[in-house]
DNA sequence: AAGCTCACG
DNA sequence: ACGTACGTGAGCTTG
């Protein structure tokens, strides 16, 4: 963008076959350098480029060539079941709405629910009566209601994961290579695109099977390791909360422990329901907690999810003064920080529009904890490709899922790269509390298991 | 191109 | 009362 500017500035109208015009380039290059590395170093922001995003570039641009290895038989045996399905539905839905309709219009599905068959409108967007899953499942007593969510979830999986990932197999490579974007979140998360393979599915059943058609090549396995519950240690650390940092310490289920505290109860006495509700006040406080939200992700009223949650810093005390604390500093220097330096500018917590600054209020508690873990990560990967390299592994790393590292490892390599990918991820950035890396192999990204450091 | 919806962490 | 959970990308319809 600089040097677009320069260019201009300097009124480079120059063709780039002219002679002389890489002498211009050149030229304007060195004066935009020194100012952008000027500019960092100001910020304190060089050692996040030289350290870690540069050297990141390397790592991710082979993980990008290498690509991994896609079944395109696997993939079209499920388009062609979930086809069969999508017609049985089809049929369905029109007979029980009496008429045919474009099933994938939002627009023409309202008309048929909440116009011909009378259902009560739950929830507007700005267009009209909303049809998301969220207001379906209310309404989902009616059988076409049942139908319409059972068809949305086939036809997802149908067009975005087995139709068009199929089309972007490499003939050559028979691989799937994305592309991972360094410079497109706010956080400094990446993003994955043609294909994502950030958001293969993993919740459902059916879902989980478009991840059999990711394989490891004959005489290799996929070998996947995850971070528990990276962003509440994180947490735990930059707030400097000793209950939290303790619970971690014990390594006892953090969820469970969350209800023990926040509901007054000893461990071993928490229901699922009070752990499920644990889990989602943990989400909250990383999302920036507001009554709202949580009792939208519990079903409460908003009343009582204002008593879960004063009950919570009541607890853990220091987490609210840190997250207080990163509001007020936002406020003052305009910015909110990561542990690598990395700055997210919120200038709306100033605003007077009450949605814009509550909404900027929230981003500056997310920020700093989802934007640390994904600097550790990233950290993590320089560390596992330079270790891998420095032991002679053939091992490669292929994907990064935001907390997670998929890697393809020959079968006689396995027991080594397990052991060094646990190793280098778990002590990338020593932090007040653990950090605790699950380690798992398999022919294939959804059949893994386990792996027992015993072996 | 924008809006809605929904897949992931 | 305001009006939201945080961060992404992609397919489909509509205009
Ligand atoms: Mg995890």
């Amino acid at each position: 963008e600089s040097l677009c500017d320069h260019f201009h500035e300097s009124q480079t109208t120059m063709d780039p076959k002219e002679p002389g015009y890489q002498a211009v380039y050149l030229r304007i290059y060195k004066k935009v350098v020194a100012k952008v590395k000027k500019e960092l170093k100001d910020n304190d922001l060089w050692s996040l480029y030289e350290e870690l995003e540069l050297p990141l570039v390397t790592a991710l641009a082979e993980m990008e060539a290498h690509g991994i290895l896609v079944d395109p038989k696997k993939l079209s045996v499920i388009s062609q079941e979930l086809e069969a399905t999508m017609e049985k539905l089809t049929e369905t839905i029109y007979a029980e709405a009496g008429e045919e309709f474009n099933i994938n219009s939002p627009k023409q599905l309202g008309v048929i629910l909440f116009e011909k068959l009378g259902l009560p409108v739950l929830k507007r967007t700005k267009t009209g009566p909303s049809t998301s899953a969220e207001v379906l499942e209310e309404l989902s007593d009616h059988p076409i209601v049942a139908s319409v969510l059972e068809y949305r979830q086939v036809a997802k999986l149908k067009s975005t994961y087995t139709d068009s990932l199929a089309e972007l197999i490499s003939p050559e490579t028979k691989r799937i290579h994305t592309t991972f974007n360094q410079t497109v979140t706010a956080t400094g998360r990446l993003s994955s695109t043609h294909p994502n393979l950030q958001n293969i599915p993993v919740r459902t059943k059916e879902g989980r099977r478009i991840r059999e058609a990711f394989v490891a090549p004959e005489g290799h396995v996929l070998l996947m390791a995850d971070y528990s519950q990276i962003e509440l240690r994180l947490l735990a650390h930059l707030s400097g909360d000793q209950v939290l940092a303790e619970a971690f310490r014990s390594g006892q289920d953090i969820h469970a422990q969350t209800a023990a505290e926040v509901f007054g109860l000893d461990l071993d006495e928490v229901t699922d329901e009070e752990r499920s509700a644990a889990k989602a006040i943990n989400f909250g406080i990383i999302y920036g907690i507001s009554s709202f939200g949580l009792a939208k992700g519990i079903n409460l009223t908003r009343a009582q999810a204002q008593e879960y949650i004063d009950s919570y810093f009541l607890r853990y005390p220091m987490v609210k003064v840190y997250l207080d604390g990163l509001v007020e500093q936002g406020k003052k220097e305009g910015y909110v920080q990561t542990l690598s330096k990395r700055r997210r500018y919120l200038p709306n917590l100033k605003s007077r529009n009450y949605a814009l600054r509550s909404f900027a209020a929230r981003t500056a508690m997310n920020t700093p904890i989802q934007g640390s873990a994904a600097d550790i990560i990233k950290l993590a990967m320089l560390k596992v490709y330079r270790a891998l390299k420095d032991a002679g592994l053939k091992t490669r790393l292929l994907l990064q899922v935001h907390d997670e590292l998929v890697l393809e490892t020959p079968l006689d390599e396995l027991h080594l790269a397990a052991h060094l990918v646990k190793k280098q991820m778990e002590e990338v950035y020593p932090l007040d509390v653990p950090l605790k890396v699950g380690v798992f192999y398999g022919p294939n990204w959804r059949d893994v298991k386990s792996f027992d450091y015993e072996e």
